[in-house]
DNA sequence: GCCCCCAAGGTTATAATATAACTTTAATAG
DNA sequence: CTATTAAAGTTATATTATAACCTTGGGGGC
């Protein structure tokens, strides 16, 4: 039996995701994240507008970026500043405090579990968005 | 009796720390260095630019982020990619890991000693470079 | 079905951030 | 004083991101 596509199953369970909030995935939406579940690593708004763009499938930069603001809103993207690159979020569905490992070598990129928001609350400070991300090498790379 | 310029005091206590390391803290690093320390809040990279510029300072876009690369690099200054900013660092020479409260109400910055590393080592990746940033409300605007 | 609404996407232009590549200057060692 | 080399100047351009406005199309109310 055919093996099934982990990037297309994700797109599946993330219509589902939104539709339970009363909202769409559209056709450019799943483009763009099958693109970023497909991909090794992590991909850059350009890069993806390339690759779209060549299907015939994504106009213009714009579009791109408002639908990559989308994932990320939406918990189904990551957008990683060190590198000024997207990935699919790994995690699934419900809202988590993410965090990177990104390797300077290879440049792969590992999703892991982030500190508690609780943590860094100390002092009063209200968090609302962390990003923790790690450069350096990977186990295979050193 | 006069206060003591802490900007000034910095940058001087910062060409000693770098001439033990056998490196020149020149004009132009120390002119941006002591932007940075009289900023109430981190400078983007053009914005210190034009403060220079006007005052004969600096050339062009490259002596700046030069001189940002190297300040960060010699552990004087963080850039925070969250905001594209530079700000000076408010604890000292020895090597340490920062982390980053930002507030996104009054742009507050707080720095704080960041998580260690050897927290984040498990699995056998390498920390060269930690990045932590957190945006949300300070206390005082909560 | 038809129309209205409005969210999504298209389009054009441009802003903001950052770096490549090469030349000139100037500090320091010898 | 000169050779060496790090730093800064210079010009051009790459890369990342957004502003502002227009068009399209899906879905609900009628």
């Amino acid at each position: 039996m055919p093996t099934p596509c982990q990037a297309c199953e994700s797109t599946g369970s993330a219509t589902k995701t939104l539709s339970a909030r009363g909202i769409r995935l559209t056709e450019l939406r799943r483009d763009v994240l099958q693109q970023l579940h497909h991909a090794k690593h992590p991909i850059g708004a350009y890069q993806l507008f390339d690759m779209l763009n060549s299907k015939g499938k994504a106009s213009a930069p714009p579009a791109v970026y408002r639908v990559l603001d989308f994932l990320v809103e939406q918990g189904l993207a990551h957008k990683l500043r060190s590198i000024s690159a997207y990935t699919a979020c790994c995690m699934g569905p419900h809202s988590h405090q993410a965090a990177f490992l990104i390797c300077r070598n290879c440049s792969d990129v590992e999703e892991i579990k982030g500190p508690s928001l609780s943590a860094l609350a100390k002092g009063g400070f209200q968090v609302e968005d962390l990003m923790l991300e790690a450069t350096g090498l990977c186990g295979a790379c050193q």
